[in-house]
RNA sequence: GAGGGUGUAGCUCAGCUGGUAGAGCGGGGGACUGUGGAUCCCCAUGUCGCGGGUUCGAGUCCCGUCACCCUCCCCA
């Protein structure tokens, strides 16, 4: 063997029962987003580095040290994008989509990647399926997109807790974030070094601390909903009122705060108890377009982590039946005609290349786990049938191969 | 970026205080050249992650390096 090689850090190759996985998680997202009317958009793996760094904040980890980020030819920074969100606000402000239509709802699939320490759950590479929503300042499009987060986690069977929160707006936001500051002043010798910082950077994030000591500093901050403007309670007070009507069960959690700067009012994140981390997460971007320079826009979207979900989902079992063709003897050219015309009726087929006693190629047809083996003899040819064999029951009879 | 753990056959792993590799599973073949999921027999593979050091001798000890796993930061 000559020199071998590796995937890099954090990239990794999908296959086998984990492609099983991630395309069940795929096409059931997809199929869901079809029911409520999303149209798919596919938006370049590379952007200007501007695009991240103007959307998420360059004071974000995302941004500041997380960005696979590279010159072109002539000097520009590009960079792999590390979500999707970013990359569909960009098109959809220089494709004007805005004057087609009051309001949009699109989704994206495909890969991000992030420079990051790889665990469980975590890649350099990694896969979103995102939906979002342009043009909709009601909370009936927040409820909607929950409910559709709540139809994902069961239709794949995952066990997660919604949790919800609102951050408020421009109205209302910087008067928390001043007596919350004031507050986390006042307890700064209680909080533990990465609190100290997170204090200056985004004081928000000490809410959500896991030392006990900061929590229990915490405990008596000020809560956000307590600030709220009259328009962000009642679109928070709305929104929480439409969930309980389609039966959405969530949770507020007053401590939820985003790592991505361009969140207002509603966010959201479906928690994985065994995982101990979000696994779909999203919310509300009002000024997010606005600021890209297109016209102001209300928006919203989530995105759900592929991988993550691939920890907590059944492998899908095989909804199609397999046949399994065995030429035994001078037979080939007919049993190759004979895989064809399963082949044309929609049959998937398998055929055995190799050699060997009937027994062999029986055990390759178990080891396959086909439903049929398909035995194809000098007698079979003679009398042009084939020997059906079913696997699971043993039973095997002679029928023209147009019969089965 | 910080901390901890692990790297031995395709996979899971064993290998005691240094004396030059092993088991199960899987794979191939056979008992059984027109019948599988049972049983039995046979076979095979390894630069012991990589590089250097200590030693008469290193899978085993030391250093470095790479990768993977776990945790933190952060996030899907």
């Amino acid at each position: 063997m000559g020199e071998t090689f590796q995937a890099p850090r954090g990239f990794h190759d999908i296959l086998g029962s984990d492609l099983k996985k991630f395309r069940k998680i795929t096409s059931t997202v997809r199929d869901l987003l079809r029911r409520y009317n999303f149209e798919e958009i596919i938006t370049p793996v590379v952007e200007f580095a501007k695009v991240f760094e103007r959307s998420i904040g360059e004071a974000t980890d995302i941004v500041g040290k997380e960005m696979f980020v590279f010159p072109d030819r002539k000097g520009r920074l590009l960079a792999l994008r590390p979500e999707g969100t970013a990359g569909v606000v960009r098109a959809y402000i220089q494709n004007k989509l805005y004057a087609l239509r009051p309001y949009h709802k699109l989704f994206y699939e495909g890969p991000m990647f992030r420079y990051e320490r790889p665990q469980t759950g975590r890649y350099r590479q990694f896969h979103q399926i995102g939906a979002e929503v342009f043009g909709i300042a009601d909370p009936h499009a927040d409820a909607e997109l929950l409910k559709l987060v709540s139809d994902i986690l069961s239709e794949l069977n995952i066990e997660a807790v919604l949790e919800i929160n609102s951050l408020g707006c421009k109205v209302c936001r910087p008067a928390y974030r001043e007596a919350l500051l004031e507050f986390l002043q006042g307890v700064a010798p209680n909080l533990c070094k990465d609190c100290i910082d997170r204090k200056e950077r985004n004081p928000l994030r000490v809410l959500d601390c896991k030392v006990q000591t900061c929590q229990e500093a915490v405990r008596e901050a000020p809560k956000m909903v307590d600030f709220l403007c009259d328009d962000c309670r009642k679109h928070y007070e709305k929104l929480k009122e439409y969930l309980k009507a389609l039966e959405v069960p969530f949770r507020e959690n007053y401590n939820l705060v985003r790592g991505l700067d361009y969140y207002t009012r509603t966010v959201f994140e479906a928690v994985s108890p065994k995982l101990g981390s979000a696994i779909i997460a999203g919310g509300r971007y009002d000024y997010l377009v606005e600021e890209f320079g297109g016209p102001p826009t209300p928006a919203l979207g989530f995105a759900v982590g592929v991988e993550r979900l691939m920890l907590l989902v059944e492998e899908p079992q095989r909804d199609y039946e397999l046949f399994f063709v065995i030429p035994f003897g001078e037979v080939h050219a007919y049993a190759l005609k004979v895989a064809d015309t399963l082949r044309k009726k929609g049959k998937v087929v398998e055929f055995s290349y190799r050699r060997g006693g009937l027994k062999k190629q029986l055990e390759f047809a178990d080891k396959i786990r086909a439903d049929y083996a398909v035995i194809i003899g000098e007698d079979e040819l003679k009398e042009g049938v084939v020997t059906l064999k079913d696997m699971r029951t043993g039973e095997q009879k002679k029928v023209k191969p147009e019969e089965i």
